[in-house]
RNA sequence: GCGGCCAUGGCGGAAUGGUAGACGCGUACGCUUGAGGUGCGUAUGGGGUAACCCGUGAAGGUUCAAGUCCUUUUGGCCGCACCA
């Protein structure tokens, strides 16, 4: 790696006479001894203490860490460290979400078992992050696969299934006709397997399912509770809840008894419908037509398209007539039943009424089937019963009468016309006077549907939390009964065929009925990953507890989670699925929580830049070096291209390893680097000079603070200032202690709103106003005389200085500021030390330096004391040369003064 | 298509409507060093010898004052996507 010459705590002579070098490694490591030999992050309930719940998305252990997890950790760190400094009980815990996909296919390849692969993976990448220096509660760890873990979910399972929330029911899904297991959507590429590449089929099948329809509501509406979330996430919560009004009513089949029921949010259109459509898999079009030849064709054309609704998506419209006409409720109207392939069964009623002049799809539909299209939509505020021609006609409304040559639906506001007894409402009028009517006559009903399915939790997996039920042939299905759980993972089991080894052990899944005791089968299939995230954050609560998931007065105590930090890429599911859980244990009565996380914060990503050799073939930064301008390879020094900066993929191979980084620069510069660069809700570009130069600022400090420890005053066993009647204040000392006690202040302003790169340059800043005294020719020192000390007072605030300058940079770089903690005297630890106050009367600046502006330009600056009124600050502006100059031949009309801010001369 | 976010030096980024560019990276020059690196110092938005002029994607507007607020527009990123 380029740079990494610069690791080596090789002594340069010189070095060792003035100061000893920081051995990052040597020192890291004897601090992290320090807190966990004194249990520093070991936490308890206490009544007495104000709690603060930190946490970050757990892990997968894939083995190894990569930079995301190095910048999630860092992150949920600095607010940890911060926070148990200002005085909170803070509970940082730390685990696993330890089942999953990866260690099965390891499995496969490898044969190695999943437990064994898992454990061992979780075991090296405890080790990484312990070497990054987290402040976390290790007592508290937990991995899902453990069945100390998923005993309780099993058993949470179980009352879910009693009051309803679990429940099994037959559905449509993705399913890999070679891995003989089913696939998510995003698992399925072009209609066929990821890992496979077998056309993927549909299959109906019987799967678990949770509840989550019974929340819609609930879900969506608590978002508003929900502050401190970005506002972004929230959007997304509430799209994909996708909550919308409308009314719900049913159509007479002409010649039949038959009804179709639709549901629409435009019911203020209803006048304009000109015709049904059904989906291709509604129970009325099997009905209808499922025995005619051109329907089964039709429907062989809908599934040409591919499976997933992204491939269908810009497919062409396509309809089957089925001759049938349905009456219009309200005008006694025939209109034609349709199948329509871009109909969904599963949401609504699975059919509706088109409006071709009013909805873009049913308008492509109605042109390819020559339906009429009934304009009803007014754009023009003009009556809607004599519809002048306006101006606005021609560009936005309906282009002619009846909707002829009209090239697209309008969609806009407007009023309504040629509808009968809505005419000249407006939109939202007409769809309430339309409901009524429709429950006026008794058919139908105003009505909400919801975008949002329940939750299919079932998985043909091995490595996963077995469902805790048993199938018999006469009792259906049947719950393990509770003195039976936890029901393990059988560890012996082979993975050399297809398919889940569950399915194929015989002891394991042959069972008794605990009814009837004739002969049953286990559920073999096991629980979606995400199921064990989903309550994680209460487990951390009491992850010892055998008999309860957790305690309620612990939960009580603990939760909610004050800041939760993570990648967005979970904004829907993850956390969906968590607030949804968390709802679900208190209606069982788990808890009386009903919000998991109060506080969500989401990172970026990490990105780097890529390399290319000549033959296009990606190579690793440590294969590339800089060679001047250009880089080339280290091998042999071929030419090198360098590509765009994108986020880190092992495919692409611009990815660093963190353990490299931990040990060549140590923790603190990589923690550093990750703060400072970029704000953290943004993309992080990750360079080896950026790493680099935050490796240099740890060693200038650590040197700039051993070469100030004589011009110090000694630490009196406390910190500087605390004790003892305060000296008189040199004009260089109060300048210094104000710099000081603004960066305490802001500092803190800036961690607790997430603004981490600004506190660092702010952490920056203070180190550059200490350095400025920490040289011969200070005003501390005698000129020429290096060592003594003459401004005594200077001498005080310069320890107070780096005091708190030491303390302000333990959430960023808790070795460094620990071992300058002990440096500058100290015999207790940093960890234990309170944050510091910014004392309010140094927070005012004696005088002001502000900006004369003339006519909005600057022209000058002046320098004012703080508390000048507005006279003399506008008196010393008009005295200074540069504003007279501007105001040559020009009259003062008006004198703007903000005090402390600027002075605006507006003249003409 | 719908919804959201963003746009500031060579780069990452700072700026309660009030001196645009904090802090850092990079670069240049000088000092230190046997050399390289480290360290230290100075400079660094563009133009101009200078006075000064121009500058926050573009165009308008509000205001004494706009990177910030409003309207329009361009480009990029993200989410959802036949959701009736």
């Amino acid at each position: 790696m380029p740079g990494v010459n610069l690791c080596c705590n090789h002594q340069n002579p010189k070095d060792t006479m003035t100061t000893t070098r920081y051995n990052i490694k040597e020192t890291e490591t004897k601090w992290r001894q320090a807190w966990e030999s004194r249990d520093s992050f070991r936490v308890t309930e206490d009544s007495k203490k104000e709690k603060y719940y930190v946490l970050e998305m757990f892990p997968y252990p894939s083995g190894r860490i990569h930079v995301g997890h190095v910048r999630n950790y860092t992150l949920g760190d600095v607010v940890a460290r911060y926070r148990k400094a200002c005085g909170f009980n803070v509970i940082h815990p730390m685990g696993w979400d330890a089942f999953g996909l990866p260690a099965e296919n390891a499995a496969i390849e490898r044969g190695e078992h999943p437990h064994k692969w898992t454990h061992e993976n979780i075991r090296m990448m405890r080790d990484q992050l312990k070497s990054m220096g987290l402040s976390i509660d290790w007592s508290r760890e937990i991995a899902t696969c453990d069945a100390d873990y998923y005993r309780h979910e099993q058993k949470m399972f179980l009352d879910f299934y009693r009051n309803g929330i679990a429940y099994r029911k037959e559905s449509m899904v993705n399913w890999d006709p070679v891995d003989n297991t089913v696939l998510a959507n995003e698992q399925v590429i072009d209609g066929k397997g990821w890992r496979t590449g077998a056309p993927v089929e549909r299959r109906k099948l019987n799967q678990w399912f949770l509840k989550i329809t019974d929340y819609a509501d609930e879900l969506l509406e608590s978002l508003k509770n929900l502050p401190r979330w970005p506002e972004k996430v929230r959007i997304m919560q509430e799209n994909w809840i996708g909550k919308s009004r409308g009314l719900q009513f049913k159509w007479n089949i002409v010649g039949s008894s038959e009804q179709i029921e639709v549901f629409t949010t435009r019911p203020d259109t209803l006048f304009g419908a000109s015709f049904l459509a059904l989906a291709p898999d509604h129970p009325m079009s099997q009905k209808l037509c499922g025995d005619k030849p051109e329907f089964k064709k039709f429907l062989a054309a809908c599934q040409a398209g591919g499976t997933s609704e992204v491939a269908i998506e810009p497919a062409e419209k396509l309809g089957h007539d089925t001759g049938l006409k349905a009456t219009h409720p309200l005008l006694g109207r025939e209109i034609p039943v349709y199948v329509a392939n871009f109909i969904l069964m599963d949401y609504g009623t699975g059919a509706i009424f088109g409006v071709p002049a009013h909805d873009q799809r049913d308008f492509e539909f109605a042109t390819k089937y020559k339906l009429p299209i009934l304009p009803v939509i007014s754009p023009s505020p003009a009556s809607a019963n004599a519809p002048a021609p306006s101006p606005l006609r021609e560009r936005e409304g309906p282009a002619k009468q009846e909707g002829e040559g009209q090239t697209e639906a309008y969609t806009g506001s407007g009023t309504l016309m040629n509808s009968e007894f809505l005419n000249g409402l407006d939109i939202e009028s007409a769809k309430q006077r339309i409901i009524d009517e429709c429950e006026k006559i008794g058919n139908g009903f105003g009505t909400t549907q919801f975008r949002l399915r329940d939750w299919g939790v079932s998985r043909q997996r091995y490595w996963g939390c077995p469902i805790p039920m048993i199938h018999c042939e006469k009792c259906g299905v049947v719950p393990v009964p509770e003195k039976d759980l936890p029901v393990t993972l059988p560890p012996d089991v082979t993975f050399d065929k297809p398919g889940n080894p569950l399915e194929r052990h015989p002891t394991w899944k042959n069972v008794k009925c605990p009814s009837c005791k004739s002969d049953a089968r286990r559920e073999t299939d096991t629980f979606d990953t995400f199921f064990e995230s989903s309550w994680y954050q209460f487990r951390y609560c009491d992850p010892k507890n055998e008999n309860l998931p957790f305690a309620k007065d612990k939960a009580a105590y603990w939760m909610p989670v004050e800041q939760y930090i993570g990648g967005v890429e979970h904004a829907v599911l993850h956390l969906l699925y968590a607030r949804f859980f968390t709802k679900a244990m208190r209606d069982c009565g788990y808890t009386e929580v009903s919000e998991p996380f109060t506080g969500l914060f989401t990172q970026g990503m990490v990105t780097h830049e890529t390399y290319q050799d000549e033959k296009g073939a990606w190579l690793f930064p440590t294969d590339v070096k800089k060679d001047g301008e250009k880089f080339v390879t280290v091998k042999d020094g071929k030419p090198v291209k360098v590509g765009g900066i994108v986020k880190m993929s092992k495919s692409k191979k611009n990815v660093v390893d963190p353990e490299d980084i931990l040990s060549t620069y140590g923790a603190d510069a990589a923690r550093l680097f990750i703060l400072s660069d970029s704000p953290p809700e943004r993309d992080l570009e990750w360079t080896e000079s950026g790493i680099e130069g935050a490796w240099r600022y740890v060693n200038k400090l650590h040197r700039m603070i051993n070469e100030s420890l004589p011009l110090l005053p000694l630490p009196n066993g406390e910190r500087a200032g605390v004790r003892g009647p305060l000296p008189e204040f040199s004009k260089e000392a109060l300048t210094l202690r104000r710099a000081t006690h603004k960066t305490i202040k802001g500092v803190g302003e800036d961690i607790e709103a997430f603004a981490m790169n600004k506190a660092v340059a702010k952490v920056r800043e203070l180190s550059n106003a200490i350095s400025e005294h920490c040289h011969p020719g200070s005003p501390i020192c005698h000129p020429g005389e290096s060592r003594d000390r003459v401004d005594e007072s200077l001498a005080w605030a310069l320890r107070e200085s780096i005091e708190t300058l030491v303390i302000l940079m333990n959430p960023m770089m808790p070795h460094l500021a620990e071992e300058l903690w002990e440096i500058l005297g100290h015999k207790t630890l940093l960890v234990e030390t309170p944050w510091p106050k910014a004392d309010p009367a140094l927070l005012v600046q004696e005088s002001v330096t502000i900006g004369v502006q003339v006519n909005g330009k600057l022209r000058a600056q002046i320098t004012l004391p703080s508390n000048a009124d507005q006279k003399t600050a506008e008196q010393t502006a008009l005295g200074e040369p540069g504003v007279q100059k501007a105001l040559e031949g020009l009259q003062v009309r008006k004198v703007i003064v903000v005090p402390g801010r600027i002075v605006n001369v507006v003249a003409g």
